[in-house]
RNA sequence: GGCCCAUUGGUCAAGCGGUCAAGACAUCGCCCUUUCACGGCGGUAACCCGGGUUCGAUUCCCGGAUGGGUCACCA
């Protein structure tokens, strides 16, 4: 891999299940990385030991193994600037915050959370900036400093900021953005136990893993200018910023992970292609320049750009979700369809069927796989239905003719030789030529009679086909019995 | 509340001073048809509101409204 290349990661926190704000996020950062024939780094932010879920960390490289955005440096595969995991990196910090002390960019600052609770009440009642720190240590003498060192004083490391003047940057999805510097308050870079704070641990990590592009939720929009006043801080280069608008469930709230279907895991569950899943996420806020919106990873990979992705909110629409699913089932070779299906059919029918033809009557009718189980619930058995059904308007059709039209059908079946869908559909083509009816009007009431049903996966004689002579005939028979 | 950001049909969105304002999903209608689908064809449907700037604003500027984000010894 040459030097100088794109650098992107993924740094996600294993708190649960990987919702698709997550998933895109690491996508887009995936693609930018691939478009430009960069690097893809992994990187478990797993320091919040309050909020860390068991098995969630699986379910981070089960979730980007399956999506296939696979990455060339991470906790599982190692690197030139490991470890991977944030909590294996904690000792590092605090020397680098030393070192901004020793410059006079950062101070120790030795208020108790009483003091501090204190200064805001008084902040309130005056007029100052509430809620920002006062500054009470950023000028403490070298000998008061020494003296609370010695004696063991707790003591935090904050930032100085300057408190004049504006910061600002240029963002590649939200253009220049500009804050005044008195909006930004003396940030914490070390804890009282010794540990960085999440936004500190980030910009080390980020620069000691040379991260050129950061990709992330809009919500570090405003949290960025005290980003960049740490690389400048430290002297280093400031990498690019993508951020990106956020997923939401409706107008007003953003996708929870606690909302079932917005998980990734569900939506495999429920029977959605994992290719589908991303290809549908790609869209959500991001739009392609010309007007085809099916792609396969490697075709994103090429016609990803930043550029196209939008700067306002995009409202997660489970029916579109849906329809891109529909066309990835469609575009499905033959085989792989019945692949896929069997498990769900094999769920749902418990009887010798022809799978093959099914599967062709199934495929375009299946938006998502778990659809399956409640298409097929007829073969096992009819399921119990009243004779009304065989009125229909356009077939025109009705429990009277229906009696006819089994009648008629029933012999022509009985004497069936060879039993396959384009036989069977021809000789009772023949005998509805010969009753001079028409197909439906003959062939919509063995539908119902073989099911139960209305709606099934493929016309009467395909469901004949499917289920056998024996079982089409006596299921034919039952009918007749209840006209 | 301060600050930052956003606002095109129901949804995702294209647009980047002059367009009959794309496309997709959804929806409606027609065709195809052994049900239902698939497929094909067509329809309904949008620039948040005021002011400017300009010969001309969806597009640029300023207000307002609405929505989102952010203001921790959480990540």
């Amino acid at each position: 891999m040459a030097n100088n290349t794109v650098r992107t990661r993924f740094a996600p926190s294993p708190t649960g299940y990987m919702h698709v704000g997550n998933l895109r996020t690491a996508l887009y950062a995936y693609l930018k990385a691939k478009n430009q024939d960069g690097t893809f780094i992994l990187r478990i932010e797993d320091t919040d030991q309050e909020r860390y879920v068991e098995g969630a960390v699986d379910i981070i490289y089960d979730t980007l193994r399956q999506t296939g955005l696979t990455w060339d440096e991470g906790p599982d595969v190692g690197g030139p600037v490991g470890p991977y995991v944030q909590s294996e990196r904690m000792g590092m910090f605090k020397q680098y915050a030393e070192q901004l002390v020793k410059d006079g960019k950062a101070y120790y600052c030795f208020c108790t959370p009483e003091r501090l609770e204190k200064m805001r009440e008084e902040q309130k009642a005056g007029g100052a900036v509430v809620g920002h720190y006062d500054g009470h240590c950023r000028n403490l003498s070298q000998e008061e400093i020494q003296k609370n060192l010695d004696a063991g004083v707790p003591y935090v490391i904050r930032q100085k900021m300057p408190k004049e003047g504006v910061t600002s940057f240029d963002d590649a999805v939200y253009g220049h953005i500009e804050v005044n510097n008195s909006e930004l308050e003396d940030q914490i870079l070390i804890k009282t136990d010794g540990m960085p704070t999440y936004n500190f641990a980030n910009v080390v990590d980020d620069h000691l893993m040379g991260i050129t592009h950061v990709i992330r939720g809009s919500e570090y929009l405003s949290s960025t200018p005290k980003y960049n006043l740490l690389y400048q801080a430290f002297g280093w280069d400031i990498p690019v910023y993508i951020h990106c608008p956020p997923v939401m469930k409706d107008a007003q709230n953003k996708l929870s992970k606690r909302n079932g279907d917005a998980s990734y895991q569900d939506l495999m569950e429920k029977g959605y292609l994992s290719e589908a899943v991303l290809n549908y996420i790609l869209l959500l806020g991001w739009s392609p320049k010309g007007e085809e919106e099916i792609f396969t990873l490697e075709e994103m990979v090429k016609i990803f750009d930043e550029k196209g992705i939008s700067k306002s909110p995009a409202i997660f629409d489970p029916l579109k979700l849906r329809a891109i699913n529909a066309e990835y089932i469609r575009r499905l070779p033959a085989e792989k369809f019945q692949e896929i299906a069997n498990p769900w059919i094999d769920r749902a029918v418990h009887v010798e069927i022809d799978r093959a033809l099914l599967c062709a009557n199934l495929q375009p009718r299946c938006e998502v796989l778990s659809e399956i189980l409640e298409q097929l619930d007829f073969f096992d058995a009819v399921v119990p239905y009243t004779t009304d059904l065989y009125t229909n308007k356009k077939q025109k059709t009705s429990p009277e003719t229906a009696k006819q039209a089994l009648e008629a059908l029933l012999p022509v079946l009985e004497g069936m030789q060879d039993w396959n869908r384009d036989a069977i559909f021809e000789a009772c083509k023949q005998k509805a030529e010969e009753m001079e009816v028409k197909n439906g009007w003959l062939l919509f009431p063995l539908g119902i009679a073989l099911s139960g049903k209305q709606r099934t996966p493929g016309g009467g004689t395909d469901l004949a086909a499917m289920m056998g002579k024996q079982e089409t005939v006596k299921r034919i028979q039952d009918a007749l019995k209840m006209l």
